[in-house]
DNA sequence: ACAAAAGTGTTGACCATACACCCATGC
DNA sequence: GCATGGGTGTATGGTCAACACTTTTGT
C-alpha cells in the first residue's frame, strides 16, 4: 500500500505524482513494421464413417512453399471484415450450409515468411481462424488454384510456414470447445442419434473420455436434445432414437459454464 | 455418406473428384486491403485495500478523438513480434515486475479508425492483448506522450475507438482466466494470505461467487499452496498464516482443466 | 468483553464413475 | 440363437453449498 495514495471513485493519475526530472527520455525506436495481413484457416470435420478427424488442406502452387500443403488462407479485400475473409476462403475451397466458425489467434512475429528477407522491411500478419464443419455434408470444390484435401490429424504431411503450429493450436481449441460447448450440434445433421454424438466426441476427445451410458444420461440431463420418437435403424442392432437439438431450450445455458463431457 | 468416398489412410482430395466443367470462375474481387498493425493493451490490476478492478487508461494527445481516453496502444516496429510491442507499450506507462499477459483478439474490420475515410484504402488492424498486474507493486510512469490513469472498472469514462468492445472482452476473459488458470499468483506478492487471495477474486467475480471457508478449503485441497508457518497480523482480527505458491506442486496440474472457484 | 478476521467441521444434496443388465433389431 | 448396438438402473465415492462453530488477535 506504500506509495499507492487513491482517491474515492476517482481515477488514479500520472498527474498526481508528476516528478520533474522524468521528462521525454525519447529513446529512437525502429520504424513502423510494414504489414500485409492475411487469414489462415484450421477448418476441421470428423469422419463418422470412419472414426476420423480431419483437417481440410491446400497444395500450394506458388513459391514459397511450392508443392506444399498449408492451410486455406488469403489476403484481406478491402471493405471485408476479418470473418468474412475467413468466410471466402473456406466457401472457395468447400461447399456447407452449416459450420461453427470462431477466430483463433493471431501470428505476426518477424520471420514467419521467407518472403520478408527479400522484401525489405515487409511482415506478414496471419489471423488464424478456426472451423468444424459437417464432413457428410462438405462438398470439396475443384480449385483451379490447387489441389484441396482432408487430411486426417494423425498423418500430417510437413507444412509450410508456421502452419503446423497454427494447426495444432486450432486442434487444442477444438477439443477444448467440444467439452464446453455445443458446437456439435451445429455440424450434426438435423436428426441425430446419440450414437452418433457420441462417435463424434471420442474421435475428437479419443476412447476413454467417458463412457457411453454416461456420456448419455448427462447429455439428456442438459435438458436442449428432444427425442422425436421417430427410430432409425443403423445396420444390426437395436434402432436408436433420433434426436433434435433445441436452440430455444439451451438459450437460457447460453454463456453459463457448461461441462459436456 | 453417400458420395464420400474415403480411401483408407489417405487425404481425401479435390484431384479424385475432379469434374470438368467447373474451372477458373474468376469473380474479381477487390483488391487487397492496406494495413497499418498496432497492439491494444487492456491491463488490469486489483486494489486490495479498496477492493476495486481498475484499468489503465491513456488520455489520447492528437486526433481522431483528441482528449478521449483510450487503451495504451502502439504500431508494430520492425524486427518486434506482437508480444514484444505489447510489452513495449505495457513498459511505457507503468513499470512492474510481475505481471501475466496473454493475446486477446485481433479486431479488423473496416470502419474501426476514422481515418479510413481520409486515407482511401487503409485499415486499422488491432491486435489486443490482456495483462494482469499488481496494483500495488505497478508505478504510473510519468508519460510525455499523455496522461495515464487507473480507472475502476465500473466508473468507465467513452473510450476512444472500438476500445469499450475490447475492454469489454478483455474483462469477460479476466473473469474466466481466473476462475480456471492461476493467473493470480502472478500478480499477489510472494507470501500472501488466503483472505489476501480471496479478496482478489470477489473484487473480480463479485461477492457472492463463493463462501470464503469453502473458497478456502477448495484452494488448499489442490495442493500448490504451502503454508510458510509464519504468521500476518493485518489489523484486527487473528493473524493469517503466509502462503507460497509452490510451482513445482503445480506444474502436474498444468493444462489440466481445472476450477479455482 | 467484544468485534473482527482466521480457520475447522458437519450436513444434505447433488454428481461422477463404473458397472450390470435388459431391449430390439439383423443375420 | 446370438452378435450388435440402444437404453435403463444402481451402488459407491466424491464434490458443492450453506452454515455453525472455534480460535486468536486488537481495542
Amino acid at each position: 500500500m506504500s506509495g499507492s495514495e487513491v482517491k474515492k471513485d476517482e481515477a488514479i493519475s500520472s498527474e498526481d505524482r508528476r516528478s520533474p526530472n522524468s521528462l521525454g527520455h525519447t529513446e529512437t525506436l525502429p520504424p513502423r513494421a510494414n504489414f500485409k495481413v492475411g487469414v489462415d484457416n484450421v477448418i476441421f470435420s470428423v469422419d463418422l464413417a470412419q472414426n476420423r478427424l480431419l483437417v481440410l488442406l491446400v497444395m500450394r502452387e506458388r513459391e514459397p512453399f511450392l508443392g506444399k500443403w498449408n492451410l486455406p488462407r488469403t489476403l484481406v479485400r478491402q471493405g471485408e471484415s476479418l470473418e468474412e475473409a475467413a468466410d471466402r476462403v473456406l466457401a472457395s475451397k468447400i461447399r456447407v450450409k452449416n459450420l461453427y466458425l470462431e477466430q483463433l489467434y493471431s501470428f505476426g512475429g518477424p520471420g514467419r515468411d521467407p518472403r520478408e528477407s527479400l522484401e525489405p522491411y515487409q511482415r506478414y500478419l496471419s489471423v488464424s481462424y478456426f472451423a468444424l464443419v459437417r464432413f457428410e455434408e462438405a462438398e470439396l470444390i475443384d480449385n483451379p488454384a490447387g489441389q484441396v484435401a482432408w487430411y486426417p490429424i494423425d498423418t500430417l504431411p510437413q507444412l509450410a510456414f508456421d502452419h503446423s503450429k497454427i494447426l495444432e493450436y486450432g486442434h487444442r481449441r477444438l477439443r477444448n470447445k467440444l467439452e464446453y460447448s455445443p458446437i456439435a450440434f451445429d455440424v450434426l445433421p438435423d436428426l441425430f442419434t446419440l450414437g452418433e454424438v457420441y462417435q463424434l466426441y471420442t474421435t475428437v476427445l479419443g476412447e476413454n473420455f467417458s463412457d457411453y451410458s454416461n456420456f448419455r444420461s448427462k447429455l439428456l440431463k442438459l435438458g436442449f436434445l428432444c427425442d422425436t420418437g421417430v427410430k432409425a435403424s443403423r445396420g444390426a442392432g437395436r434402432p436408436a432414437s433420433l434426436y433434435r437439438f433445441d436452440a430455444e431450450a439451451f438459450a437460457p445455458l447460453k454463456n453459463k459454464p457448461l461441462v459436456f463431457i
